[in-house]
RNA sequence: GCCGAUGUGGCGAAAUGGCAGACGCAACGGACUUAAAAUCCGUUGGGCUUAACGGCCCGUGCCGGUUCGAGUCCGGCCAUCGGUACCA
């Protein structure tokens, strides 16, 4: 291909533009308070997810997303807009640590290579960044920033009573330490002993270390956290103006998953101890047959007799070797073992036993169950197991059995009451024989407390009687855990925070940025230290005081660049006030799926302190959000190495132009779906650019591109001043709805419109030009220009144009052709005047020798008439 | 299991409840050319029928419903993809 003919020299002129619009600092946004700055135009910011500057360089499914911000960018400053549209790099990051490593090359260096790669690649598709603007995590002046946040959230606390983080000042309880929304936690991390490091959930596979295949443990380590947790009803309320799809939504809910139900307190027998216990269910506290433990709730230990502590050491042990995938994936079976304790049911009074299962999760609710098998699927498989009592307390029906009061009637009456009401099938079988959980809603049996009551109401009922005697209280629980804050890494950003005297403390924000120390070894040290204590001059903060030597995780930094993007300069504070205030929120955030939860959650977090500190106005960072979806490989599967389907930007560019990748990337299919790549489809594409170039252009004698001769400044006919503003119409419309592909098939339309034409008129070619701009700038402005030199315009830069508007008289016909039906069928197409009232339509069609045909020994039982549409006819 | 998304020609896809398949690809035919490429013009969902112009029937994963009219709305299935997983 490459040695083929170009079909425009985009190879030309691509660079050209790039060139030209760095120069002019076309692309630069103006602060309030920077010359240039007009308060009149309304802002628009428009943020692309900012990449991790990986070794291997942009794959096509970067620029995706990339290009449809582009777009919306370059149109909005048509219309007017000051329009912020940064790029930037999420540059900390385990790759690179690796690489070094391996090699023993600085990640730094590594860093600024690969930042040199992607900055070169993204220029190269013509993106209209704003590159002063660009920042990278791994800069000093944007970490310390970092470290600073880090701060202000560990200096805060949040107040239950205004549901707000504040300042620890606020806080009048005695340990101020126990409240902090950053802080310091005991838990089970995966320790692999033979690497001498700390992994990640995903770096341990079926109990081994991904690299090596070395055997891991999960061992309980000191670690930083952040109280993400006590904002999750915030993360959830807060959510619902916002403008991103349902599904992201709905995976963040379901992320945090809040569920309410009450806690149940079960005494120890012979202990002074109790259990305490989060259920959903309190209305089935009668049918608690048993109780579970986490095998690693610290009760454990003082519930285990003697004659079954071996068992339960032996079963922690088996246990505690499982890395948490292999804990969950083997959980086809359930195991568990008898602690030979046993517990009183509050409600019952019965003696019921305790048990330990890895079923039960220590960092769910309280560490602790109470057994329901009737009504729970994973109690049932268990009392199956291990032969436990199976008790009904719930049977399937909806009304309250008609006379029955509350706790009255004997149990054995109302359970026949509503079996006679709504018989199930498995209540035919004796008690005892039930054949699995019944976990739906219904009424309570067996309950004295409740029975006959509606599950909702009895819930209600039982948490009453648990509150007024003490034995329980209404909570809600969440899924969502506190937020694991901190890695034994090298690359990453140093906690500002030292240790003395086995307390932790804060530093002072003028001793930011805390820069890690230079370092030649990045390996793990092997004792489960951090690589940074390595440094050990560096670790020394003074005579009795040592730095903390965890780094935090890559999150960390991408959490609020869209806030430093706001105005990057700036030394003394992270975002300028004045700034923030201007361009805050995020209008459109456009990126992929994968950070629906994670960076998502924790940026709306870290936004939501920032804010109750009133550091921010605004209570949400992100107003809009579109996920593109993801490019497949031409054979349909998923691109990797792999299968040898990866796609390079930068060939395609060379074979197509820039112009052309972009506008396929578009042209694809809907941004949101996911689609399979074609190069067919790029060469389609690139034909539709060369014959816009052509529809201006053509070759003289010496084979040199110059003005068409097919062009006037006449006016345009009135089929072409037809199609304009068609194209003007939905073109602009489609934009805003983000749907490229079919603006781009309407461009499509029009430059087939004039291709054969004689003549062709300059205003419509300009109008496209424009409109063609932001998918094809180099194209569109280069065309201009040259358009520029025989026909002048004022002003002569394509990007000081007004984008045009659709004038409907032009769009408006005569004659419009509509179909007349027959009992719903297309019988004949007939050409009518677009005045045409609804009556003359109707006698019209009726009179017409083809409805006329199929209506023939019918009656005509009524004529549906849409005007302009068509004429449906109904007879039988 | 559960949650979500998607099912339309040979392919990527269009269609405020109102003429299904816009636009593009591929394929085929034609023009130009010594020839090819490029370019331009045309045909192109399937079946039946006609010498031809035409005409008829079927068709948006499957089954049902609402409606004068359903790719679109409702109910029930099936398939594919993605996410998630003992959350009490």
């Amino acid at each position: 291909m490459s040695d083929r003919r170009k079909p425009y020299p985009f190879d030309v002129i691509e660079p050209k533009w790039q060139t030209r619009w760095d120069e002019r600092r076309l692309f630069h946004a103006a602060n309030p308070g920077d010359p240039g700055f007009d308060p009149a135009q309304p802002k628009y910011y428009v943020l692309d997810m900012f990449p991790y500057p990986s070794g291997a360089g942009l794959h096509v499914g970067h620029p995706e997303g990339y290009t449809a911000t582009d777009i919306i960018a370059r149109y909005k400053r048509f219309r007017g807009f000051n329009v912020l549209h940064p790029m930037g790099w999420d540059a900390f990051g385990l790759p690179a640590e690796q690489y070094a490593i391996r090699t023993g090359q600085h990640p730094e260096i590594t860093t600024r290579e690969n930042v040199a790669r992607f900055k070169t690649q993204l220029k190269r598709i013509g993106f209209s960044y704003d590159w002063e603007r660009e920042i990278a995590t791994t800069d000093p002046g944007y970490y310390r920033w970092t470290q600073w946040i880090f701060l202000q959230i560990y200096n805060s606390w949040f107040n239950p009573e205004t549901q707000r983080a504040e300042p620890i000042s606020t806080y009048t309880g005695d340990d101020p330490d126990s409240v902090r929304l950053a802080y310091v936690a005991e838990v089970p991390v995966n320790w692999c002993p033979e690497l001498g490091t700390v992994l990640a959930n995903e770096e341990v596979i079926d109990g081994k270390s991904e690299v090596g295949g070395f055997p891991v443990v999960r061992r309980p380590m000191r670690q930083w956290m952040l109280r993400i947790t006590a904002f999750a009803e915030r993360l959830i309320d807060e959510l619902e103006p916002l403008d991103w799809p349902e599904g992201i939504k709905l995976l963040q809910r379901n992320w945090i998953g809040k569920s309410a139900g009450s806690e149940v307190r079960f005494a120890i027998e012979g202990s002074a101890e109790a259990i305490t216990v989060f259920t959903t269910r309190p209305d089935t506290l009668y049918g608690a047959t048993y109780m579970v433990l986490a095998p690693e709730n610290p009760l454990v230990a003082r519930l285990t007799t003697n004659e079954q502590r071996k068992t339960v050491a032996d079963y922690k042990a088996e246990i505690s070797a499982k890395s948490d995938l292999e804990r969950t994936d083997l959980a086809k079976d359930k195991t568990g073992v008898f602690t030979g304790g046993h517990a009183i049911n509050p409600a019952s009074g019965e003696r019921v036993p305790i048990w330990i299962a890895d079923y039960v999760l220590m960092s769910y609710g309280t560490g602790a169950i109470m057994g329901v098998p009737a009504h729970d699927e994973r109690d049932f498989e268990f009392a199956q197991k291990f032969a436990l009592t199976i008790k009904q307390v719930v049977a399937r029906g909806s009304a309250p059995v008609p006379g029955a009061g509350e706790g009255v009637s004997p149990s054995r009456t109302s359970l026949a009451g509503s079996i006679a009401e709504k018989p199930a099938p498995e209540t035919g079988a004796p008690p005892g024989e039930i054949q699995s959980a019944f976990i739906g809603d219904g009424v309570a049996v067996n309950s004295p407390l409740i029975d006959a009551l509606p599950t909702a109401e009895a819930k209600h009922r039982i948490i009453a009687w648990l509150e007024e005697k003490g034995l329980g209280r209404r909570t809600i629980n969440y899924k969502l855990r506190d937020w694991l804050f901190s890695r034994q890494r090298y690359w990453g950003e140093p906690f500002p925070i030292v240790w003395e005297g086995g307390k932790h403390r804060a530093l002072s924000a003028d001793e930011l940025p805390l820069v890690p120390p230079a370092l030649d070894d990045f390996k793990p040290t092997g004792t489960g230290e951090p690589p940074l204590s390595r440094a050990t001059d560096w670790v020394r903060h003074s005579e009795k005081a040592t730095r903390e030597l965890n780094t935090m995780p890559q999150w960390a930094g991408s959490c609020w660049y869209y806030l430093r993007f706001c105005d990057p300069e700036n030394a003394s504070r992270f975002v300028g006030e004045e700034a923030e205030r201007y361009w805050m929120s995020v209008d459109l955030y456009v990126g992929g799926t994968e950070h629906a939860v994670l960076h998502l959650l924790y940026a709306r977090f870290w936004h939501k302190v920032l804010f109750d500190l009133a550091y921010l106005t605004t209570n949400e960072p992100f107003q809009r959000l579109v996920n593109q979806g993801m490019i497949l490989g031409e054979d349909g599967r998923k691109m990797s190495k792999r299968w040898g389907n990866v796609i390079d930007p930068l060939d395609v560019i060379a074979d197509y132009g820039a112009d052309a990748f972009r506008c396929y990337e578009m042209f694809m299919g809907p941004l949101e779906q996911m689609k399979p790549w074609s190069m067919n489809g790029v060469e389609g594409v690139s034909r539709f650019l060369a014959r816009v170039w052509r529809l201006l252009m053509e070759e003289n004698q010496a084979g040199e591109w110059i003005l068409s001769s097919a062009l006037t400044e006449t006016a345009p006919d009135k089929g072409q001043l037809r199609v304009i503003h068609a194209t003007i119409k939905k073109v602009t419309t489609d934009i805003e709805a983000l749907s490229f592909n079919t603006a781009i098939a309407q461009m499509m339309i029009f430059v087939n419109a004039f291709t054969n034409t004689e003549t062709r008129p300059v205003e419509a070619l300009r109008t496209l030009l424009v409109l063609l701009n932001p998918f094809a700038p180099h194209l569109a402005s280069e065309l201009w220009e040259s358009l520029g030199a025989k026909f002048p315009i004022s002003p002569n830069e394509i990007t000081d144009q007004p984008w045009p508007e659709h004038r409907e008289e032009f769009l408006v016909e005569h004659e419009v052709e509509i179909a007349l039906q027959v009992n719903g069928k297309v019988r004949v197409r007939v050409s009518v005047p677009i005045a045409a009232t609804p009556e003359e339509l109707e006698s019209l069609a009726q009179a017409n020798p083809r409805v006329q045909e199929f209506i023939a020994g019918l009656t005509v039982r009524k004529v549906v008439v849409i005007p302009g549409k068509l004429v449906n006819v109904v007879a039988n």
